[in-house]
DNA sequence: GGCTATTGGTATTTTATTGGTATTATCCCG
DNA sequence: CGGGATAATACCAATAAAATACCAATAGCC
């Protein structure tokens, strides 16, 4: 059976499932490639032989094949044909984006759970007053939290709101930023600070390493859409279990594909 | 069970509350969001869908998701559908100015210069092969330097690439991309990984501390426009000098979703 | 070298499905 | 009795999915 007939196969399997076609085709096309069916610099069939098998128009091949195309699993040449991309590592495109710690670690099939720390309001210090733009009688919400994947401690985030927009610190869920939605406080933009430091006595015994090992420290503000204050988060990460990802695009001139 | 069933299921656990029913209803898709059952950008079923399956008016329902809309839980396309909102995701940061220490520094107003550590070409270790592609019998082209600020030592650099590519280490200018650009080597994607580390012995006396101190790590691998590897780097940075700071902002719908 | 079949590239249109809106009926509570 | 919240009906508008027809570049043959 040739790989192009596997396509095929693959397609019919799904046929029933009531996705948009150019979806299900797509999705054969991509594991195709994945399970190495066929290989870097293999070709395709034409668009027209695709789509004349599968019994479906061209330009619904096509749209799924573009897709590829534009996540550079497939690379075309007009008047020659389509072919697997030869790169040697693809990049999930997940990692393009700075994710939430809980979709982070599901990603990895972990199990995640927190501890809480701390929740409840105080009277703010200085720095805070600061920064969130309180005033010495109103009052400072303050949520930590251990976050935990596979039972063991990965790291420790505190968080300041003005308890204004967060008047009951307990009655958050899971999710902080789900709780600030309900209210209308939604943050639409941050500014975040990454840094390392050697881990005090305290930090270390939560997250269950020697004091003086290396953390990631991430300070983080958030935005409303107003320009507004909202919060401000420290955490500190184990370094030795847990590394930020991002993946960086050059623009511009010069993108030509290869012959 | 698919994620959709998930909100009728918890809907028809609570239906018995007597409370209103788009009430009910809000609850039930809030808490599938918060719980990750439906993930940002994953589509939520028709209103017309959830409507017939859970024996509600359609108005009923988009009472219940307007709310969640204005609350920033969801996202709405006419024509298309109703969405979990997106994150918070990371602005696009150009190559450039990631690597370019000697721009970020001056910016900061401090003087800079480097002290070369090594430059030159050698057999290429086992590691290198792997990741940059090569055969036992080409060589790699190794470039490191000490990169100072207002004569405080704040980073070293190390820098594998396959010899073809640079094949005379010697003759870098001040840029190492600028000398790739030169020969048509630009790399146009590069994937990042940031982690903390305890300096060792020898880094930490170039950088002048102390041996154990908290020290950012970066390693990078570049790519050109074909997926071929062209650079693999692994940065130090001392932790108590230098940070680096992303800006983050909630993008609004009309992006792909999940190819 | 030039012709031609074959390849990908593009514009336009049709149709089904989606969210958006105005209007009306109903219930509860003061 | 009225006002607000709740819910249902019927219709409008935007979008995406898919198909048709045609354009343009490449490869390969003569």
């Amino acid at each position: 059976m040739s790989a192009a007939d596997q396509i095929f196969a693959m397609l019919r399997e799904s046929s029933q499932s009531g996705a948009p076609l150019y979806l299900q085709l797509r999705k054969s096309i991509e594991e195709a490639v994945n399970r190495g069916l066929i290989g870097p610099g293999d070709a395709l069939p034409s668009e027209r032989d695709i789509a004349s098998k599968a019994d479906i128009s061209r330009v619904t091949v096509r749209k799924a094949v573009q897709d590829l195309v534009k996540g550079g699993i497939l690379v075309q040449r007009h008047g020659s044909g389509t072919f697997v991309a030869p790169r040697m590592e693809r990049v999930e495109q997940s990692l393009s984006r700075l994710t939430s710690f809980t979709e982070d670690m599901a990603r990895r099939g972990m199990s995640v759970r927190s501890v809480w720390l701390d929740r409840g309001l105080y009277a703010p210090s200085p720095d805070e007053m600061m920064v969130l733009g309180l005033s010495s009688t109103e009052l400072v919400a303050r949520v930590a939290r251990l976050r935990i994947a596979n039972d063991t401690p990965l790291a420790i985030e505190r968080a300041a709101l003005s308890a204004s927009v967060l008047p009951d610190p307990e009655a958050i869920g899971s999710s902080l930023y789900a709780a600030l939605g309900t209210t209308g406080n939604r943050p639409v933009r941050a500014v975040q600070r990454i840094s390392a430091t050697n881990l005090g006595d305290a930090d270390a015994r939560l997250l269950e390493v020697p004091p003086g090992v290396a953390g990631l420290q991430i300070e983080r503000i958030s935005y409303l859409a107003s320009g507004k204050v909202i919060e401000f988060t420290r955490s500190v990460y184990r370094g030795d279990a847990y590394d930020f990802v991002a993946e960086l695009r050059l623009t511009g001139p010069g993108e030509e594909i290869r012959p």
